[in-house]
DNA sequence: CTTGCAACACTTTTT
DNA sequence: GTGTTGCAAG
């Protein structure tokens, strides 16, 4: 067999770990070093030059995005369709597991799958039956408690009470609420995210049966990001391999951004000795970014403490410095990044190789206002997705209750939306009867109907929201998914409802409904048979939406600037970057810079953010922020501290750092300079300039001083803009 | 049942 | 500063 495709693209240490030959693997891959590759490439050798079958081959992952790539670079390396082997996410599998085999799972056929939107309301629904206050018990904190003790595998009986928390009421209520919550969801065939993975090691644990035959067919398990497993993922594999199963392991310790959510980076130390004897390989040639940018990364994660321990190389040249720019205020850093930008794509960049990443979501308003202002497309990502919108929520309720009339989440969703005259006190009686009858809300509507225990209007609403689902369910019955949706869009109401909703938002609504008929014709089309092959279309369709958020459903990228949080931006790369807001208090948070933990973790997150940039990188931070519309002055973050010196570049030293002492940066504060730029250029009001890019215009207004002013020009072209003069370039006309 | 206003709280996010 | 939630009036 030649195998030389296999192995000619890849590096020395690379192929090594590919070729690697007996037992499990840990491969340390630093960020830039080939990861996915050397994934998709152990894979091929295993099929190819260890024929091995593709159906011992279990892949697993933790984004859809991530599995759908590794299983498209499978299919092309190979030539052929990877059929037969598992590529999926941890949830896409334990799922898959769970609907072959619902019986010994303990589950109904027909589970539910809640996801976190569904999950809180039956929660604050719970609380609230269980005579709590939900404004002391909210259900989003009782959420949070409940997935943290399933991520560490802990059902409601099994938490356990350290001496000092026997009288811990809150804790001890929490419990309780957990119980009751899983009770519920036992009954109703509900199963969470969190539980689906807790399922699927409870059949490993419950079914020796079940695990033997899947212990037989997976005798190669391929793990990646390793470092953001939690512990039942952990467990989950461990089971699953056994003594025989193979397991390939991929991680970055100096990634691991998602301790908060349960990810447990003490899982790579573990592996080592839970899964011996086992070879470690290390990936340190980087592909991606310029020898300055890695010296900088380097330098800071070396500040970190327990590290496997991996320092990033290149063979390419130390490139450009990293810049560092200190705003007056956050306006300025935005307006610094897209000038910066825009003199980026002067160059020949495209947009869509420019990337803002920023600590928190409420830091995307201002640079969106400043691209507004600029006239330049961009995207934010990490917003909401489009199987999670309002709208498509509640179509796929319908559908739902129409395949479920049980389904109290999806009842509760569409009961008065839209509204048909079922209100709150209709409700709270038909919740009552529910509850003390034993009985699903959907039978307790038709009993309340039939008993007639309210008032005749309230009788014929809920009459008629049942007569609707009934005639509709039955309409819809023979017809295909996209027909399905099709006509519940059109009959349930909600295309009426949602045309009533004025302006933008409501046209909108109607063209997301309009591309979920079309998501269900894809759908269609795809060969979802193959993986859930226990269920019908419009159920595999339904899972479907849960597990797959959407990304990527609605607009694909045209070329626009990329804006995302900095958790987000994990596992891409671009020419360009700009980390923003780098400042103590926002990076590190400053709610995690108290505890070394977390501070590292942050640590780890201004590594994982420095290294997406390929060729040029630029950190920010102003001198003074609105946070929550409080004025705050914050300080440089300790991590610009942190990177080697010699690798940054301070754009603004000069000047700045002469008056340095007084920066109190306040706008009112006396400006004795008229703006200059870094030719000696003077500006007054009223004055018409000229601008490489912007054309002609005239200064409208400014503040600050000196080459840090920054100078309002109302251009013939392009309309009002703020410039800094250090960089406009300007001009007189 | 809908509408309007005041009080509130507010990292990071995938599935 | 923004978006969400709870309560009271219409």
């Amino acid at each position: 067999m030649d195998v030389s495709s296999i192995l000619d693209p890849l590096n020395s240490a690379q192929r090594a770990a590919v070729c690697h030959s007996n037992g499990h693997a840990l491969v340390l891959a630093g960020a830039g070093s080939g990861k996915t590759r050397v994934l998709v490439h152990r894979i091929a050798w295993l099929i190819q030059a260890e024929n091995v079958s593709p159906f011992s081959i279990l892949a697993v992952t933790f984004t859809n995005k991530a599995a759908a790539e590794m299983r498209g670079r499978i299919e092309s390396l190979l030539g052929i369709p990877a059929s037969g082997m598992w590529v999926g996410t941890f949830h896409g599998i334990a799922h898959r597991l769970l609907r072959a085999h619902w019986q010994e799972a303990e589950l109904p056929q027909n589970f539910q799958i809640l996801d976190s939107d569904d999950q809180q309301r039956t929660l604050k629904r719970l609380i609230r039956e269980m005579g709590l206050d939900d404004s002391q018990w909210p259900a989003k904190e009782a959420q949070w408690y409940i997935n943290a003790r399933k991520d560490e595998g802990l059902r409601a009986g099994q938490v356990k009470l350290y001496p000092g928390q026997k009288n811990d009421a809150h804790l001890l209520q929490m419990i309780e609420i957990y119980k009751y919550y899983e009770a519920l969801c036992q009954q109703a065939g509900m199963v969470d995210f969190a539980e689906m993975l807790l399922r699927a090691k409870d059949l490993w644990q419950k079914r020796p049966d079940v695990l033997q035959h899947y212990r037989g067919r997976f005798q190669n398990i391929l793990v990646d990001e390793f470092q953001d497993t939690n512990s039942i993922q952990y467990d989950w594999i461990k089971i699953l391999a056994g003594d025989s199963g193979r397991v390939f392991a991929v991680g970055d310790d100096d990634q691991s951004i998602y301790g908060w959510r349960g990810a447990k980076i003490e899982n790579i130390h573990q592996y080592t000795k839970d899964f011996t004897p086992s070879e470690t390989y290390r990936l340190e040639q980087n592909y991606r970014s310029t020898g300055n940018i890695l010296n900088a990364a380097n330098g800071l994660i070396a500040n970190n403490t327990d590290r496997l321990g991996k320092e990033l190389w290149t063979e390419d040249s130390e490139g450009e410095l990293i810049q560092v720019y200190s705003a007056f205020n956050e306006i300025d850093e935005a307006n610094y990044i897209v000038d910066n930008i825009q003199q980026r794509l002067n160059e020949g960049y495209r947009r869509s190789e420019c990337a803002i990443l920023y600590r928190s979501n409420a830091q995307s308003r201002v640079l969106e206002e400043s691209l507004i202002a600029t006239g330049m497309p961009y995207r934010v990502y990490g917003g909401l997705r489009f199987f999670d919108r309002q709208e498509i929520r509640d179509v796929l309720a319908y559908l739902r209750i129409m395949t479920n009339r049980n389904d109290a989440p999806a009842f509760e969703r569409i009961i008065n939306t839209p509204t048909r005259g079922i209100g709150n006190k209709t409700l709270e009686v038909v919740r009552t009867t529910a509850r003390e009858q034993n009985m699903t809300l959907w039978q307790a509507t038709l009993s309340v109907i039939e008993n007639k225990v309210l008032p005749a209007r309230a009788i014929g609403a809920l009459q008629a929201f049942v007569d609707l689902i009934n005639e509709h369910a039955e309409l819809i019955a023979n017809v295909s998914l996209s027909e399905k949706i099709e006509h519940v869009v059109h009959h349930s109401g909600l295309e009426a409802y949602y045309e009533k909703e004025k302006g933008e938002r409501g046209r909108a609504r109607i063209e997301n409904m309009q591309e979920l008929v079309q998501a269900g014709v894809n759908f269609e089309a795809e060969d979802w048979q193959q993986e859930d092959e226990n269920m019908d279309e419009l159920s595999a369709f339904l899972s479907h939406a849960a597990l797959e958020a959407g990304e990527g459903q609605a607009d694909e990228w045209d070329d626009c600037v990329q804006l995302m949080t900095l958790h987000s931006a994990k596992g891409l790369e671009f020419k360009q970057v700009y980390i923003c807001g780098v400042e103590e208090g926002l990076f590190p948070h400053r709610l995690s810079a108290e505890d070394p933990v977390r501070l590292e973790e942050e640590r780890r997150l201004c590594y994982v953010g420095m290294t997406r940039a390929m060729e040029n990188l630029t950190l920010s931070y102003a001198e003074k922020r609105r946070i929550y519309g409080e004025d705050s002055y914050p300080t440089p973050s300790r991590f610009l501290k942190e990177i080697p010196q010699d690798c940054l570049h301070q754009v603004r030293v000069t000047g700045f750092a002469k008056q340095a002492s007084g920066y109190a940066g306040d706008a009112t504060s006396s400006y004795s300079e008229t703006p200059q730029d870094e030719n000696g250029l003077n500006i007054s009001l009223g004055q018409r300039v000229l601008h490489p890019s912007f054309g002609e215009g005239m200064v409208m207004n400014y503040e600050g001083e000196g080459r840090h002013a920054r100078v309002q020009i109302n251009f013939e072209e392009v309309g009002s803009k703020w410039l800094v003069m250090e960089y406009a370039n300007l001009s007189l006309a």
